[in-house]
DNA sequence: AAAACAGTTGGAAGCGGTTCCACAAACTGA
DNA sequence: TCAGTTTGTGGAACCGCTTCCAACTGTTTT
């Protein structure tokens, strides 16, 4: 096995108290003592145990994070932004992705032992199991999700980017609106759902259709798109709740033979890679993911240090982005 | 604080190493006593610690993932392979991303100092360390990077896909090659390269020109694509290196008024989502993300638990994905 | 009935650090 | 010169668990 302070603290001819002052930089070590103490841990190629520091320490430094899935985009870069950040203060960052797995409770109750903190998405585990872990003093971050009593909210506007896309679309003069999301689709998707309506109530218009989807991905978009299209009372525009769905939209309506934006508009949410490079390109919603995880990072540390303890929301601006598949052009 | 194993011991009235025994099932256990412990713990709602528990097991129970970034499909579709089998294996998967880091060596040290082994892609952390980390004992498994002694690899199948995307194109009748890539991409890139050069070489057909890239994303391809396409001498075919590389292609091409694939044909690799979405089609060679990282995990498990000793390379096939954007329809 | 034995159990020794506390040595100021 | 710091250091007490070992109980074997 590896060299521990024991080891270390013989060669130096020292106390392990004196070995743990001199490498950490704690305590007062005459110079030429911690010369000698950090040749020998040189020359031992010692490093410190950081199951042992940890235990002594009574920290992990270390966070967790539950999200569905990293299909797509979109978890992806905010777990990027996330990490980013949590390695900057010094904290290793455990990933658990609960799409698809039976036991979740139990996965992410391990995975609150070994953290000092965790950060839970939407869509992952149940409110119950939040507010169990919040119960316990364990600091919690939610991203994107309904608020617990007792935890931090990090999310990105909606409702008012919402309306602002539909007005945008009413001003091409679509009036049959659709809305690829929910039901229950999640806080934020809902957020964007009443987004819309109002916009539309506003101006006068019907409400939207709501279409429900089985998941947030290209195929689902795609078996919507072709049944939403198909009909005989097509929409003027679908508005998607994510952008994967807009692409899976895209495919079914060239597939059925409809030129978008001409014979129907379609729009997403995110901006992620894709969106950009779709055939037409699409209009969207540019939330910042990486802010999203960045700004998760700092409001955890905040709670893990103490820095802060009242529990605080925090709402990120998101940004219309204009292109081809909303009409414009 | 939370309820430590004395507090249950003393609660049920028994030995810590009664508790342990009860609640981990190991050694025996008299039925009444057990269930007394059992009960004890619910009371007190008692949780070993993980960090004492891993201290006196001499284990984390955790295992590392060293990637560039998460920004692309690739790497993200890999870690969740990778994440759901170590999951299964009850192990915790620790992520470093390294791309834009300065202190990547630290950074891995201080890595492989939590967990029982790690899995470090290519283009992360340099040889040297790789081999250090081997060489201290810490099982360590490579993904899609140049072997290090005594390290296992697990990898997809380049050269052949290659020659057989190569000899695809030259069935097309394309005869001047580009290729996206070098130099020094990465042993899987120089594979890719090595597979064309060798089919091109076969069919008597003049080697590719090699195009350097300073990244593997879009906005890199997209350059590229301005610059090669843009000369009198322009190639019938851009073989892409990357899936992404080749969507920023496609970007330029349309700029510049080409039509794909009629002026000039563009290939991809990995087949990521946008690339069925993109257009044209885009045709590249389908890499197994998934099952890339899942044999990674797999492979570092045997490794771990001393079921194998000897390093071994693992070498998953590929699939070339023929759409559109090859000349094909 | 004595001896061998299997089943239970608690004490204590780690695992590898951090840090409190006591103590000695060297320094300060009057 | 002497009391009162300041500095440097080691011993030992944790942190919370697993597990070895010895002891103790109640059977079963001879």
């Amino acid at each position: 096995m590896s060299a521990t302070i024991y080891d270390v603290a013989q060669r130096a001819g020292v106390g392990i108290a004196t070995v743990s002052r001199a490498l950490r930089g704690s305590g007062s070590v005459r110079t030429e003592t911690r010369e000698r103490v950090l040749r020998a841990a040189e020359e031992l190629n010692f490093t410190p145990s950081r199951l042992g520091v940890s235990l002594a320490e009574g920290r992990h430094a270390a966070n967790g994070v539950v999200f569905p899935t990293l299909s797509g985009p979109y978890y992806a870069e905010v777990l990027l932004g996330y990490e980013e950040v949590a390695s900057e203060l010094g904290r290793s960052v455990i990933i658990l992705s609960t799409q698809g797995r039976s036991a979740v409770p139990e996965l992410v109750r391990d995975l609150a032992g070994r953290v000092d903190g965790l950060v839970v998405f939407g869509r992952t585990a149940p409110s119950g199991l939040v507010a169990e872990l919040v119960a316990t003093g364990k600091p919690t971050v939610l991203l994107t999700r309904t608020p617990v009593a007792g935890a931090d909210v990090v999310t990105s506007e909606n409702a008012t980017s919402a309306r602002l896309l539909a007005e945008h679309l009413l001003g091409h003069g679509h009036r049959r609106f659709a809305f690829l999301g929910g039901p229950s689709g999640g806080a934020d998707v809902d957020e964007r759902w009443s987004g819309v309506v109002a916009a539309l109530s506003a101006a006068g218009v019907p409400a939207p259709q709501g279409v429900a989807l089985e998941a947030y991905n290209v195929e689902s978009g795609h078996r919507a798109g072709l049944r939403v299209l198909d009909g005989a009372s097509r929409p003027d525009v679908l508005v998607c709740a994510q952008d994967e769905v807009a692409l899976g939209v895209l495919r079914a309506a060239r597939e059925l033979g409809l030129d978008v934006p001409r014979d129907v508009a379609v729009t997403g949410w995110d901006d992620i890679m894709a969106a950009g490079h779709a055939w037409p390109p699409l209009t969207t919603v540019r939330q910042p993911m990486r802010s999203l995880g960045a700004g998760a990072a700092r409001a955890l540390d905040e709670l893990i240090t103490g820095a802060r303890t009242e529990p605080r929301t925090l709402i990120l601006p998101t940004e219309l982005v204009i292109r081809a598949s909303c009409g414009c052009d």
